[in-house]
RNA sequence: GCGGGUGUGGCGAAAUGGUAGACGCGAGGGACUCAAACUCCCUUUCCGCAAGGAGUGUCGGUUCGAGUCCGACCACCCGCACCA
């Protein structure tokens, strides 16, 4: 064979490495860890060019840390319940659990082809009986220590589907299928107590030095700890039992600005005045038809009723403000309820001007104040006038009158400065089928009544049908009926399952003992944990990371991590989506007609139509902007496919797939397994100082690759290797020379096309398998060069440069500046106004 | 609406506050070939014949020097608690 063939490279070296089991993870106290993982997928039955994306970068990372000699743990499993297979039985017939084990079956079969370094031995799927029924063994331990209750909450409710439905399956207020108005209800509901970790959560994020900052800014944003006044209003006609209304404020400086109180629909006040006002119940339920979503009542239109109830102001009795209640005030933050100050805040301001409202200033700019057109929001840190102040100097900052306030506030018996966090406690009950049953039972004696742990799992009932609306275990003929396990009375099991963030908190945990008959294993997890290197989509970071942040502190707190693991991912990367161009063509209709890529040669059809080309989107399969990895690693290879992934886009951003692209990825690695035969079959020049070049070169290329993939600057590795590849060339060195850097190369490029690598590593005489050589280490005195070249600049602008030794003092560089023939034409004689050496970098001329 | 991010040639991009455009794609020219494919070599930010000038989303600021730091704005992307 004479030419670059991975369809006869890939699979061989495939078998190589399972057959050397290279890949197993192995527990040597003796060598340190290295635990590599990328967010486990979701089962939907094809690969994507992202995950490809997301698993060679981790497998880079994993390779990498293997020629470094650590003991590495790089697994896989799959994230397998949720509502697809559900949605896939109800619009298809069939089993969800049929559908998700024939998904991930195929997913597999897919994926292994990449090469990827996993350890399979360790896979599974949550939605596998041994792995949530440790889960609910969790559930039992932390119920007990006090991480669990329940409390009544909010579900969207589709009253013709007759079911609970997510956000996202309520469109513009409607249900998804049935098109039916979508109605607020309340049930109780299982949370876990992640509030009470607020703080701590919010703290610890100081410690994740290893994570984006954007990340981290975003879970602080999401806790979102503030410090406030809480204090009761005195109320004015409103029912017995509501002679108070407590609020929580952020800004009790404004307090002379309040110009109203609104409360949430949700308010225990207005829930009373709901049963006896029609008024209020109709304009209670309007507000409910908004959805449970934050971001819908954000959006949505400001509304509210006055309830005719009058409230005392705290610090003028005298003073009566309207209560209104308000449809973008939420129950589940501070009391529920809030004064309005017009003046200092645009959602007030726009509320006073559509219901005629005061609005009067309490501070204004302390320079140069204007009349009120809109809210005047300065920064908090920033002075202001206090026209209407009651605490504190009159001129301050927001941050100082909200101090002095507060404590004004204190002093004189009107309410107390208090802590509040933003951060719900995190429910888990979800009204379906396919998740993880909670291990409880209802008894009509007991109450509610934890399963024993010797009983677990409690397994899903095979035998259900999705052809009636509704949650099938709750009509299950015998599943939900049981006995109490406390007295042994006629009881009922609970028919929620687990939200599925909980399958995918603790799976990086299961992972370091995937077959203990306990959720975890203690000197396995001694061991593996933490996560050396998490990597995913930034999507997940605030949810996933935050509930798997809190859930591995739940797990320490009931003995199942070691205390170290309470942060269980000491670094974090968050990849960027793969896109493609969108092509569309028009029905006769006018409607859009999208076209897969693979349809489309040179902007046109097959029948020669021509198509629009729409800039790159994140693939979806609704645009049919999709490339089918599968397609891809058949007519050019994995190891083509992973060097395009890494090559052009920094792996935190997205990259564009694109076909001459991928031609042009597999058209280079042809060229080094080229280079690499040629140089086998003794292709060499004349070498002498051509051998001492390359060989600086090589050890240059090693420092700088190493950096890059150190630095997760996959691309500029991938940059660095073309320029070696282009120095060995044009290289006139000897073939002795030539084939230890190639060699070399073949390491250095290993991490990133394996299989390509260890061909080369082979035909080139390298012991063993390339997988298994140690990296290769840059000699640093081939590192240095001995003449530097010097940008001249003049006025900031580059005019010209000088070659100097590389060690050259200030001085000795300054007068080989004055003496440049460019620099002495612009001079004309005259002394420079200043002269800016930067030692090796450049050299800056003012005059 | 709120929170977070991104923006540099025709395209993907590179650049500890120090030569803007490394590397790759595409395009153009050439070599090889009967011809083509493959391969190899050269050119390629824009304006300009050139000298030179302009240029990192927009506007302003700090600095000897700004893609990089600061402020305002614009566009797009991610998240908003039951998608995973």
């Amino acid at each position: 064979m004479s030419r670059y063939d991975p369809s006869q490279i890939e699979p061989k070296w495939r078998t190589a490495w399972e057959e050397a089991q290279v890949f197993q993870a192995r527990h040597d106290p003796a060598r340190p860890k290295y635990y590599v993982l990328e967010m486990f997928p979701y089962p939907s039955g094809r690969i994507h060019m992202g995950h490809v994306r997301n698993y060679t970068m981790g497998d880079v990372v994993a390779r990498y840390k293997m020629s470094c000699g650590f003991s590495v743990l790089h697994p896989m499993g799959w994230d397998a319940f949720g509502m697809p297979a559900e949605n896939a039985a109800m619009e298809r017939g069939g089993h969800p659990k049929d559908w998700t084990y024939a998904n991930i079956a195929d997913m597999r079969d897919q994926l292994k082809p990449l090469g990827l370094s996993i350890d399979w031995s360790r896979e599974f799927a949550t939605c596998d009986p041994e792995y949530y029924g440790q889960q609910q063994a969790m559930f039992l331990d932390m119920l007990d220590a006090g991480l669990i209750y329940r409390k009544s909450a909010q579900v969207n409710w589709d009253p013709v589907d007759m079911t609970v439905l997510a956000n996202e399956q309520v469109i513009d207020g409607r249900g998804w299928r049935s098109g039916a108005l979508v109605e607020r209800r309340e049930l109780t509901q299982w949370f876990f107590r992640i509030s009470d970790y607020s703080s701590e959560l919010l703290e610890a994020l100081d410690g994740l030095k290893d994570w984006p900052e954007k990340v981290r800014t975003m879970q602080a944003n999401w806790i979102g700890r503030s410090q406030g006044l809480q204090f009761a209003f005195t109320t004015v006609g409103a029912p017995e039992e509501f002679d108070r209304i407590e609020v929580y404020t952020t800004r009790p400086d404004t307090l002379l600005g309040a110009s109203f109180c609104a409360i949430s629909p949700d308010h225990p006040l207005a829930r009373h005045l709901e049963r006896h006002d029609p008024k209020v119940a109709e304009f209670v339920a309007e507000c409910r038809r908004i959805g449970t979503s934050e971001e819908a009542l954000e959006k949505a239109e400001k509304k509210g009723l006055d309830t005719g109830i009058r409230v005392l102001h705290p610090l003028d009795n005298a003073w009566e403000l309207p209560v209104y209640i308000a449809n973008f005030i939420l129950m589940d933050y501070g009391t529920g309820a809030i004064f309005g100050c017009p003046a200092h805040d645009q959602r007030d301001f726009d509320f006073a001007t559509k219901y005629g409202l005061p609005i009067e200033a309490v501070f204004e700019a302390a320079e140069n104040p204007a009349p009120l057109t809109e809210a005047f929001v300065p920064m908090k840190s920033e002075p202001v006038r206090y026209v209407r102040g009651f605490a504190g100097e009159a001129v301050q900052t927001g941050e100082a009158a909200v101090a002095a306030a507060i404590a004004f506030c204190e002093e004189n018996g009107i309410g107390r400065g208090v802590t509040n966090y933003r951060l719900r406690d995190w429910g888990l009950s979800r009204q379906r089928y396919w998740g993880c049953p909670i291990p409880v039972v209802h008894c009509p004696d007991c109450g509610v009544v934890p399963e024993k742990k010797e009983n677990l799992p409690i397994r899903l009932p095979d035998d259900v049908t999705f052809d009636q609306p509704g949650n099938p275990l709750d009509r299950h003929p015998s599943w939900r009926d049981c006995t109490c396990p406390r007295c042994g009375a006629a009881a009922r099991r609970e028919t929620d399952t687990m939200d599925t963030f909980v399958d995918s908190s603790w799976y990086y945990a299961r992972f370091t003992a995937p077959r203990a008959t306990t959720p975890t294993d203690r000197a396995e997890a001694d061991y593996w944990m933490n996560v050396d290197q998490y990597i995913g989509g930034i999507e997940h970071a605030i949810l996933h990371l935050l509930y798997s942040r809190f859930f591995a502190r739940a797990m320490v707190k009931t003995g199942h991590l070691p205390a170290k693991a309470a942060e269980p991912f000491d670094a974090l990367f968050t990849q960027g989506m793969v896109t493609h161009e969108i092509y569309m063509t028009r029905d006769a209709a006018g409607r859009p007609v999208y076209h897969l890529p693979e349809d489309v040669t040179d902007g046109k059809l097959a029948d020669g139509t021509p198509v629009e080309v729409i800039p790159s989107a994140k693939m979806s399969k609704s645009k049919k902007n999709v490339v089918d990895p599968v397609n891809i690693i058949r007519d050019f290879g994995a190891d083509t496919a992973r060097w395009f992934m890494l090559s052009d886009s920094p792996p935190e951003r997205d990259v564009e797939w694109t076909a001459s692209g991928a031609e042009a990825a597999s058209k280079f690695l042809a060229r080094v397994w080229r280079l690499a035969h040629e140089t086998a079959e003794g292709a060499g020049g004349a070498g002498g100082p051509a051998d001492a070049a390359l060989e600086k070169a090589i050890h240059k290329g090693i420092d700088e690759i190493t950096r890059a993939i150190d630095g997760f600057a996959f691309n500029k590795a991938v940059a660095k290797v073309y320029e070696l590849t282009n120095t060995f060339a044009r290289s006139d060195a000897s073939n002795a020379a030539r084939r230890a850097a190639m060699r070399i190369m073949a390491q250095l490029m290993a991490p990133m096309v394996p299989h390509l690598a260890e061909d080369i590593w082979t035909m080139l005489g390298g012991e063993g398998l390339v997988v298994n050589a140690p990296w290769p280490k840059a000699d640093p005195a081939l590192l240095v060069e001995d003449e530097v070249t010097l940008p001249i600049q003049i006025n900031g602008k580059k005019r010209g440069e000088i070659s100097v030794p590389r060690d050259m003092d200030k001085a000795g560089v300054e007068a080989a500046v004055l003496a440049d023939p460019a620099v002495q034409k612009v001079l004309n004689g005259a002394a420079p106004k200043k002269l800016i050496v930067v030692p090796g970098r450049i050299v800056n001329v003012v005059v």
